[in-house]
RNA sequence: GCCCUGGUGGUGGAAUCGGUAGACACGCAGGACUUAAAAUCCUGUUGCCAUUGCGGCAGUGCGGGUUCAAGUCCCGCCCGGGGUACCA
């Protein structure tokens, strides 16, 4: 056996190893282990058809390595792995074929598990989820029920139960109540107990967190359904690149506004990148200002806007609804009925694309109504303009065209007037939207400052009745409703019309077989095609299914408890693991995923169900790993390519060619040639003797020719070095293309590493001797390195002093079996299988995962003699070395002599002397 | 436009608290071994000047500043990447 493995044999040590953890349950996480927890997770991938790329790994290998080291520190280590598996590829592939998704997506993560188990990662394959499992949508449904049944106490601010609040209406009606709900309406008991059955369920409707509403909605003809704002990109689909339009329709929302400001605040104690926390602050999009009324002259009207500077009210010189607005038609004049009414439509029919990109175009009518100011009484005409949204604040604004840009453009396109309120020592002739600056022409706030202009304002507003501080989120109710098949049921059946939960003992709703997988295009669900599985007993089942998000919103807590079919994680496994320590996944996720998952996470606190409102304690975002295309240039209308260099001589077209064609951007010829029948007789234009290839970074995909498998770089280099190579190319967080040449290196530090055990000729020249001094040195040294870079999370830093510390190990000789041995532990987390069989052949029994980390001694770094560079006004001019206890005046001493000898200081004192703790010495002279 | 990031050799990148800039690796050049190639090993590799010898000067996107000392801190710009967008 010891014989065979003299010479470094990745593939059958990996095999062996990888054969070795699966057998021995090496990386089970036990929750009885009685050590502390440590909960590595990675954002669990949507299995595509395509499997994974050289990319996908990037971030579950970093992981690993953080699990790994864990374990080594003593860690009890929750590490699971799972699918993302309902999606919309698999349903456009039912779509397609006919064929079940779910069979599509077991092959697809069938790929998945064989390629990451290729990888050699510690994963806990038992906790293995899959969230289009009914067996785990069960518990996805179960949440919804909770969500349904609960409602949020804005004066507790925390979700309870929806049967307090019924006894609340049944004791106080919703007099005394402080809650999160879209019900304006107050009643009091004796009302509550008159209601029927239908109002009091509408009414509730109005305070549950998963709630019925109507609403526009982004409605996508192409993929025949309804898309959450997070998915629309640019007035397109994220998927597929369709329009979107809005839409009127009955949709399930959950009432996530009620956590804005906790979701919010919250960031604060989660150490996540700050670019990440900025997105999730942007999205929430908290603006604190005030809300006023104004009355519209001739009519019994009040218009209420929301405006951030209540300060600027003597500025206010015009008004501007949403063309939606509910006011616009009862205010319209007689004269201007008809432009308004067309301008509507205008409006109406045009997609948000269309909107987005007609930004400059100032458009509006006027409605011939005035509102009167309501400290002036000044007329101020009506407008409409659809740079004033419907859903965001009241849908109206009040125009102060001096300081807010919009407004400004907006009087200037109708001439309308433009007063100056407040003086930022700027000319007052182009608009002024700075918040420093005095307060002028403006009643009791002249001489203010801008910041307590707006509290004076908002104090005054309250006193006089006609209107109060408020805050505005960007952040809406999310829309969770899905006209798709491949997605969670939901638990609901309408009774009369009044939808009612499935009884949580009776979960899973599971999804129905249908004849096919098509939307039916009037915006109802595949579902309703399954009516045997629609019409129950007890009423009609709801059609729509979940989004995407829902089943990803809770995966890492089903990870504690996997297998647990009473509940969806006990409480004393939710209590041992917490929430995750460590996360990592694309940045990407920053706002749908993340923020959804921590919307979940606080409200099963807020239950009782979890006991931490935060879900992810650490968060990485890995960056993306490129391809790098290589590119032939085709002279135009001819079969003759031309070398890279020489193409500015000729019109050419670029082509992407197969990357495994190229080596080093010069291009295989024959290969070339063989590739396709076209270019079997094709001609070139050498530099020098060779073909140069053109490249170009861009996304990994079949389509560019450019993807790099790990199952090829694996079978040549082997999952060690590919691991090592992962890490080594730089930044976790960084995006950078994948250069398969590069992988070298960290074959032949392997290979040097093997070499500190076998000789050439296969000799075992371990020795079991003392240690020597300069090799605990080299090793001790290496620890302290190894060990910052693992903990600052530096992996590519911490590849590179393996390197060091081998090479140093090798130019000493070191043999000695107790420092190999600990290089072993210390190389683990990256290259687990050749420090395992190192392990090994140094005569353990046991397999190294859970072996103590070695500990940093600094005695073994004691140096006798210490070098230190001397600078003279600033400029390093020599090194002196000195005893290491010589101390500062001796340093000093021995700088001034060598400076006396260069003749810096030619004959003068010098002006100053610095000495910092024994590291440097520099002489101003 | 706004917010967040980043800018260092031919390339990926290192420099952790303001203290020898370019670690480590790729690539390239030269050499050794070889009939030859591959593999391996050795040497060199920021630029310019000097190389018989020490070396010298410049240098971290640009322009200023603070400091004995700046890739790192401050002020003002330029460029790339990501997010977001009529949010009142």
């Amino acid at each position: 056996m010891q014989k065979l493995m003299s010479e470094y044999n990745f593939k059958e040590i990996e095999a062996n190893w990888q054969k070795y953890w699966e057998e021995n349950s090496t990386f089970q996480a036990d929750e009885n282990s009685g050590k502390q927890p440590y909960y590595v997770l990675d954002m669990f991938p949507y299995p595509s058809g395509a499997g994974l790329h050289v990319g996908h790994p990037l971030g579950y290998i970093a992981s690993d390595v953080i699990a790994r080291f864990h374990r080594h520190k003593g860690y009890e280590v929750l590490h699971p792995m799972g699918y993302d598996a309902f999606g919309l590829p698999a349903e456009q592939y039912a779509i397609e074929t006919g064929n079940h998704p779910g069979s599509f997506t077991d092959q697809n993560i069938e790929r998945y598990r064989k390629q990451l188990k290729m990888i050699g990662l510690s994963y806990d394959w038992s906790r293995e989820v899959k969230t289009s499992d009914p067996q785990y949508y069960k518990w996805t449904q179960w949440i919804f029920n909770q969500l349904f049944d609960s409602w949020y106490d804005e004066k507790a601010n925390v979700a309870k139960p929806i049967e307090i609040l019924i006894s609340e209406f049944h004791s106080t009606g919703n007099l005394n109540l402080q809650a999160n709900t879209s019900y304006s309406e107050s009643f009091t008991a004796i009302q509550w107990e008159e209601y029927d059955n239908n109002t009091q369920q509408k009414i509730l409707m109005h305070y549950r967190l998963a709630y019925l509403g109507v609403s526009e909605v982004n409605w996508c003809e192409e993929l025949g359904t309804v898309l959450a704002n997070e998915e629309v990109k640019d007035g397109l689909s994220e998927r597929g690149g369709y329009p979107v339009i809005k839409k009127e329709m009955t949709q399930w929302f959950l009432r996530i506004l009620a956590y804005a400001d906790r979701l919010l605040v919250d960031l604060n104690k989660i150490d996540w990148p700050e670019a990440t926390k900025e997105m999730q602050r942007n999205w929430i999009g908290k603006s604190q200002g005030a809300e006023l009324q104004f009355e519209v002259e001739n009519h019994n009207q009040r218009i209420k806007v929301f405006t951030t500077r209540p300060d600027t009210i003597f500025g206010v010189t015009f008004m501007v609804l949403a063309p939606e607005h509910e006011l616009v038609l009862s205010i319209v004049s007689d004269s201007q009925k008809e432009s308004v009414i067309e301008y509507t439509q205008y409006a109406r029919n045009r997609s948000q694309r269309d909107r987005m990109a007609d930004v400059k175009n100032i458009t509006g009518v006027f409605t011939g109504a005035y509102a009167l100011h309501p400290y002036t009484s000044e007329r101020l005409p009506i407008w409409i303009s659809d740079y004033v949204l419907a859903d965001y604040g009241t849908g109206a604004v009040m125009a102060v065209p001096a300081h807010d840009t919009r407004d400004y453009g907006f009087a200037k396109q109708f001439q309308l007037s433009i007063t100056y309120v407040v003086d930022a020592g700027l000319p007052l002739d182009s608009c002024i939207d700075s918040k420093a600056g005095t307060l002028f022409n403006s009643d009791f706030l002249n001489g203010l400052q801008v910041a307590d202009a707006v509290k004076v304002a908002i104090n005054s507003i309250k006193e006089k009745n006609i209107g109060i501080g408020k805050v505005n989120y960007k952040l809406r109710d999310a829309n969770f409703s899905r006209q798709r098949y491949w997605g969670e049921p939901f638990p609901i059946v309408y009774q009369n019309g009044v939808p009612t939960l499935v009884d949580t003992k009776y979960l899973p709703v599971s999804l129905p077989n249908v004849d096919s997988y098509l939307p039916s295009g009037t915006g109802e669900s595949p579902l309703a095609r399954a009516e045997s599985w629609v019409n129950t007993p007890n009423g009609v089942r709801e059609t729509d299914t979940m989004p995407g998000w829902a089943g990803s919103s809770w995966y890492f807590l089903r990870y504690m408890d996997p297998h647990n079919e009473e509940v969806f994680c006990s409480p004393e496994r939710e209590a041992y693991w917490g929430n995750v320590d460590f996360y990592i996944g694309g940045s990407e996720h920053a706002t749908v995923h993340l923020l959804f998952a921590r919307f979940w996470q606080k409200f099963l606190f807020d239950r009782g169900f979890v006991t931490k409102d935060e879900p992810f304690q650490k968060l990485i975002n890995q960056g993306m790993i490129q391809g790098r295309s290589s590119l032939a240039y085709r002279i135009n209308k001819t079969n003759t390519f031309v070398s890279a260099n020489l193409k500015d001589n000729y019109e050419t077209t670029a082509l992407h060619i197969d990357i495994s064609m190229v080596d080093n951007d010069v291009l295989h010829l024959d290969s070339f040639r063989n590739w396709r029948k076209e270019y079997k007789d094709s001609e070139f234009i050498l530099e020098g003797d060779k073909f140069i290839c053109g490249y170009e970074v861009e996304k990994m995909s079949k389509r560019w020719y450019n993807v790099v498998t790990p199952d090829e770089v694996i079978s040549k280099y082997g999952c060690d070095a590919f691991r090592l190579y992962e890490m080594f190319l730089g930044p976790i967080e960084s995006s950078k293309p994948w250069e398969t040449k590069g992988i070298d290196g960290v074959s032949r530090f392997l290979k040097k590493l093997w070499g500190l055990i076998y000789s050439t000729e296969g000799k075992l020249v371990l020795v079991d001797e003392p240690e020597k001094p300069e090799d605990q040195k080299i090793l001790h040294k290496g620890i302290k390195k190894l060990t910052d870079d693992i903990n600052r999370f530096s992996l590519n830093t911490c590849v590179s002093n393996y390197m060091i510390l081998v090479n140093e190990l090798t130019a000493n000789s070191c043999h000695t079996k107790s420092i190999i041995e600990q290089l072993a532990i210390l190389l683990s987390p990256f290259a687990p299988h050749v420090s395992e069989e190192i392990w090994k052949i140094c005569g353990h029994t046991q397999g190294l995962s859970t072996i103590p980390y070695p500990v940093f001694n600094p005695d073994f770094l004691i140096e006798s003699e210490i070098e230190y560079p001397v600078s003279v006004n600033g400029k390093t001019r020599f090194k002196i070395v000195v005893a290491a206890d010589a101390g500062a005046d001796a340093v000093k001493q021995m700088a001034l002599q060598h400076i006396e000898m260069g003749k810096w200081l030619a004959g003068k004192e010098p002006k100053k002397i610095i000495v910092v703790t024994g590291r440097i010495v520099n002489v101003v002279v």
